[in-house]
DNA sequence: ATGAAAGCGCTAACAT
DNA sequence: ATGTTAGCGCTTTCAT
């Protein structure tokens, strides 16, 4: 090895696989059969294996992932295309969840934010498959229905809180109808008779509001209960704290409140404190989101969970995993945990101590 | 062009360079330097270039990144290693604000959590290098001084949100101190001779305590004021709430306070309404980080923004561009923007209205 | 049980 | 003003 000249500092050029089959006196063939770990099918002593593995230690060979990709026609890398990554800590829940999973195959991700502009979304993709990325993650900051952009069409993809039912491409959305159910289920056991509310519109962009409206309802069916009204309100602090507030002005009493999402049950809490409403003494509470915000709240909020991480990994593992499931088409549901808060009532309690002792 | 075998879809190869070099009757180094622009280094004629072009387009050619990144050993994207980007939208903010810049110059970015795992976190750098990235933004989630891992040593870096102030690396902070100057300038135009107090420890990891309670500390210095008091507490919504309640439980009536987060803003807001405090009427309030959670509080907090987007703009522009300025090994720091809010009594309002109209 | 040789698609010296 | 040639570092077919 040739030392460098004694200006500038010395540039070290990278150990390559054929420094470590000269040193190893094998041939690149054999080293790269080794190092794959291919050296069984191809029956190479264990000798000549164990000295280029030390070789390979001793040098620190790392491969060159491009050279490889060259030939391969692989990069060990996914594309995550997201519509906004800045907004709320949704995204940031999705892509922790997808580079763990994807940590665990050795690729990488690399990300994309259109900020929802198509022109933009499509250079984006053009970018990956000229880097040949070994499939798509296809995210949206809403979960709703899209139409998959042209260019991704032909490429390995999975949509992560979003799906294109025409495509029966595969998509992996949270089970926003069970989460509904979910929330009837709880009011239930903390205030068993009363009406139930809904704080937040329905019709609010996408499609959680209305498989959990629709989830709720049905829910509340089986146990004969109906449900009781809706306070109509754009999904925001401000507008549910202005709704909430006018609602329980006019002579409101609710004893049991769905809020659409957390940022509405935080309007709902100021609204209920402003008019000297406890919770959940008064009237109980859930939500849905699960963000911290929920946690944050006095009390805090029980909130059922959008399951950004867990949908991220799941997204992942369709791509990495399953060959191409026989495009069924359906979309994986993710479950929505509870995130348990303080704002239900306990039912033992105010029905009576027989059945617990106290806490 | 050959048709496919009737059976099963026709696998489409990429249009190559030589591909269009063959169409267009010219060689592949003819069409490669056409197509990067430097023709006119090389006094290829018009009507070549032309036509060259031409046929490009026609075929929808895209160069193929590994290729190129092969031979120049460059790959057009950044790598980002992050510890934390799950937790709080600081991360991507941050990462939205580098993938802009990034896009800026034909970059794409990939990502990393290491979720604090000195383990993982060299995996990753590993990997990242392996396949050739053209430089690596360094963040974490809170503000502090770091010891870059020495595989990160050799490579092109910035440092975004920490420092590692022996090795003199270029680095990206938010300027905290001068933040601090910011809130006590605003507490002197709400509530000119009012007493300030701090809400949040001081000693909390991380940088940002320390240097906001110095700036605040200076600005109150130079109108000859000093700071009233500390309330100390973890910067999270309970601890506030619980140590503002029991604070103010002793006797304690604030006119002016200054919140070291959003979130100790939120417990601290909530233990004002609890006290029948209002704001402002009774205390002005100021805090830091300038999230939505500020917006979302009765009324609106006025809070001193980190500016993590910008952040991570600069740092993509300290990779890109500058040749590594002179290794000046000072942090570059981003100023932080006033989100204004309604905490912030109008000392106009309550000095008289002699100097302007009522809004 | 191992090696020779070709080639992935591109760029860049070096010819003309 | 354009073409020839070599080679980036790796994998893989085919020989031996």
């Amino acid at each position: 090895v040739s030392h460098s000249r004694h200006t500038g500092p010395t540039q070290e050029r990278r150990v390559t696989l054929t420094d470590v089959a000269v040193q190893a006196g094998v041939s690149p063939t054999t080293a790269s059969y080794i190092l794959n770990g291919r050296s069984s099918q191809m029956r190479i002593s264990q000798t000549t294996q164990q000295r280029v593995r030390t070789v390979a230690e001793r040098l620190g060979y790392r491969p060159n992932r491009q050279a490889r990709g060259l030939r391969t026609a692989t990069t060990a890398t996914y594309g995550m295309i997201s519509d906004f990554v800045a907004t709320g800590q949704f995204a940031g829940h999705m892509l922790s969840g997808a580079n763990a999973a994807a940590r665990a195959t050795q690729h990488l991700l690399v990300i994309g934010e259109t900020e929802g502009d198509p022109e933009s979304e499509m250079r984006l993709v053009e970018e990956m498959v000229d880097m040949q990325v070994d499939g798509f993650l296809y995210a949206t900051l809403v979960a709703k229905e899209v139409t998959l952009p042209a260019v991704l069409r032909s490429q390995r993809v999975v949509l992560v809180n979003c799906t294109d039912p025409a495509s029966g491409l595969p998509s992996v959305l949270p089970d926003d109808r069970r989460g509904g159910m979910t929330a009837a289920d709880l009011l239930h056991g903390a205030v068993p008779g009363a009406d139930v509310f809904v704080v937040g519109r329905e019709d609010e962009p996408g499609l959680a509001g209305r498989l959990r409206m629709e989830g709720l309802v049905e829910a509340l069916g089986a146990t004969g209960r109906r449900l009781a009204g809706v306070v109509p309100c754009a999904w925001d602090v401000a507008s549910a704290h202005q709704a909430v507030g006018a609602w329980l002005a006019s002579g409101a009493t609710p004893r049991a409140v769905v809020c659409m999402n957390d940022r509405v049950a935080m309007g709902t809490v100021q609204a209920f404190a402003a008019h000297g409403l406890r919770v959940p003494a008064d009237v109980s509470l859930v939500s849905f989101d699960g963000s911290e915000l929920a946690e944050w709240l006095r009390p805090p909020v029980s909130s059922i969970a959008l399951p950004h991480a867990t949908m991220g990994e799941t997204a992942v593992h369709l791509l990495s995993g399953a060959r191409r499931a026989p495009g069924d088409g359906r979309p994986t549901l993710v479950p929505m945990p509870v995130r348990a808060g303080g704002s239900l009532a306990d039912a033992r309690a105010s029905r009576g101590r027989e059945s617990s002792a106290m806490v």
